[in-house]
RNA sequence: CGGGGUGUGGCGCAGCCUGGUAGCGCACACGCUUGGGGUGCGUGUGGUCGCCGGUUCAAAUCCGGCCACCCCGACCA
């Protein structure tokens, strides 16, 4: 009995109450997303994590386009100086360079580093680019990888190296900069809200949490199954703090030499992880539609060859309908696995509907649907063989939107506010002490510090609309201009 | 860098205390069987026991040194 239990257990996964951080590493495992490998730090990406990635940087780049900022490629290699030149920027990413000291065999003279982040490089060009006011907005986006050498990593959420986007613009003015700050935070909410499912609050970084040389950071923030919320996209408003120092300066239309007002920002492959921690549950993956590389899957059922040569040909039928519907569907005819088995398996990876087909169903003309983003009796539907591709069209657009609905409900039970400082932090600190706390504050560092230390609850944003109603800082009780949403965060 | 832990077939582990030439489960290969929620049986492949040195007739096991990785903390998208 304990063994066949010991059996069982090799079988599932961590339960995700029971240890989150092993049921993730799990999911990124056993759904075959990423693997390990043998440099510390670095993940490699298998295809079904890669073909996800694919179908966030496939749509996200229309939407980028669609701002006016275009694709370029700078170089992997930063001269050392070029960091150099920003203090603050120098400050906040001086730990974690990875930097080439030797090249051909000899010694460089100047050191290279490895990109952590653009800005230098790209700032350094932009220099040379920008003569008029005619040159600008300047606005370019490069797809590429990124190292940061962190001291402890997590698959996904905080790897040595990253694929990720960045954006980098120039503005004339200070007015168009913020405004294309906010544009691209915007872009970014209505990207992982509507094409990953998954609910987001917005505002702007503390200074404590601001990238460094930027002048106001903005971020979108989810909440994971635990209830620790994680930073999903930022964007920068950089003003002149490299303009100057790279100077990067214009002619105005009254002949008058100006430095140009900046913008970066960027989303990273930290997504995947937020899709898995955001949506998956005890069973493995739940993939949104829009980003499942497998949309739909046929197991075929059946006992003696002469069902199975019925119900392939039924299950090869419905195949055909649902591709040419353009339903990213495949069919699974592997041979002498249980039909429970592959139940299991595409579960794990997150597939969004399954459609079993069997001699009872070939002969009344139907097929059962399962939808992943349920589970029991009420995930299971019939639908008709004749009409299987609408049907499984229409249920994907109710998982996607399902998906959402479930992560935004769990994100509102987990919001709460707090008055009283001694209740937040009884609240942090006890079982399940997780979630967005929406508290005021006063703004002062010091009770931003104290906060952190005390609960391990970092800032996450100070929301872009404010119920315009002042109150007292829960910590100092000072007045306090706003409301600020606390989380310990990944 | 501080604290804790682990290194034995691809993965998870036992064996170590009390030295005697390596075992179990999973996975993998083949055959039969099974198939509407992780089928069952049989046969088989696969290991310089993290590395270096010492003790001994004999070391996965005892001793010394080193290395790597994981978890918790400080840093961060």
């Amino acid at each position: 009995m304990a063994e066949k239990q010991a059996k069982q257990n090799e079988k599932k996964v961590t339960p995700r109450s029971e240890d989150f951080a092993a049921w993730y590493n799990d999911i990124c495992i056993r759904a075959e997303l990423a693997d390990y490998s043998p440099v510390r730090g670095c993940i490699v990406f298998r295809p079904d994590g890669f073909a996800i990635w694919e179908a966030i940087r496939d749509e996200l780049d229309k939407r980028i386009k669609k701002t006016g900022a275009r694709n370029a490629y700078f170089p992997l290699f930063i001269p050392q100086s070029f960091l150099q030149r920003e203090a603050q920027h120098v400050e906040g990413f001086a730990p974690e360079l990875a930097v080439v000291t030797h090249g051909g065999g000899k010694e460089l003279e100047e050191p290279l580093i490895v990109r952590p982040t653009s800005e230098t490089i790209i700032n350094h060009m932009f220099a040379q680019w920008i003569r008029s006011h005619r040159d600008l907005p300047m606005m370019l986006n490069q797809w590429c990888n990124v190292v940061r050498w962190e001291m402890r990593t997590r698959m996904f959420l905080r790897t040595t190296e990253f694929l990720w986007q960045e954006g980098h613009t120039a503005h004339a003015t200070r007015e168009e900069a913020e405004r294309e700050t906010l544009t691209m935070l915007e872009v970014y909410r209505q990207f992982v809200e509507e094409f990953l499912s998954i609910p987001l609050i917005v505002g702007r970084k503390s200074a404590a949490e601001r990238f460094p040389g930027a002048v106001e950071t903005y971020s979108i923030e989810g909440l994971m199954g635990d209830g620790r919320a994680l930073q999903c996209g930022t964007s920068h408003f950089l003003g002149q703090n490299f303009a100057k120092p790279f100077e990067i300066r214009y002619l105005d239309d009254q002949n008058q030499m100006q430095f140009v007002w900046q913008t970066s920002w960027g989303v990273s492959t930290r997504l995947l992880g937020a899709i898995v921690m955001a949506h998956g549950d005890d069973q493995g993956l739940r993939l949104p539609p829009t980003v499942a590389s497998t949309q739909a899957v046929v197991v075929p059922i059946f006992r003696k060859p002469e069902e199975g040569e019925k119900v392939l040909a039924a299950a090869r039928g419905a195949l055909e309908s649902l591709t040419q519907a353009g339903i990213r569907a495949r069919i699974d005819d592997r041979e002498g696995l249980t039909p429970g088995f592959k139940f299991n398996d595409w579960e794990m990876r997150g597939v969004p509907v399954r459609i079993e087909i069997g001699p009872r169903d070939v002969a009344s003309g139907e097929a059962v649907l399962a939808r992943r983003d349920k589970s029991g009796p009420e995930s299971k539907s019939k639908a008709s063989l004749a009409t299987i591709a609408d049907a499984v069209g229409v249920l994907l657009g109710e998982i996607q939107k399902n998906l959402y609905a479930q992560a935004k409900a769990a994100m509102i039970a987990n919001t709460r506010k707090f008055d009283d400082y001694a209740q937040f932090r009884r609240h942090m600190e006890g079982e399940g002490g997780g979630g967005f706390a929406d508290v005021y504050w006063c703004g002062n560092p010091v009770c931003e510090t104290r906060i952190s230390e005390e609960t391990k609850a970092t800032c996450r944003v100070i929301p872009l609309t404010s119920d315009g109603a002042a109150g007292k800082c829960m910590v100092c009780g000072e007045s306090a201009p706003e409301r600020a949403y606390f989380a310990k965060a990944y």
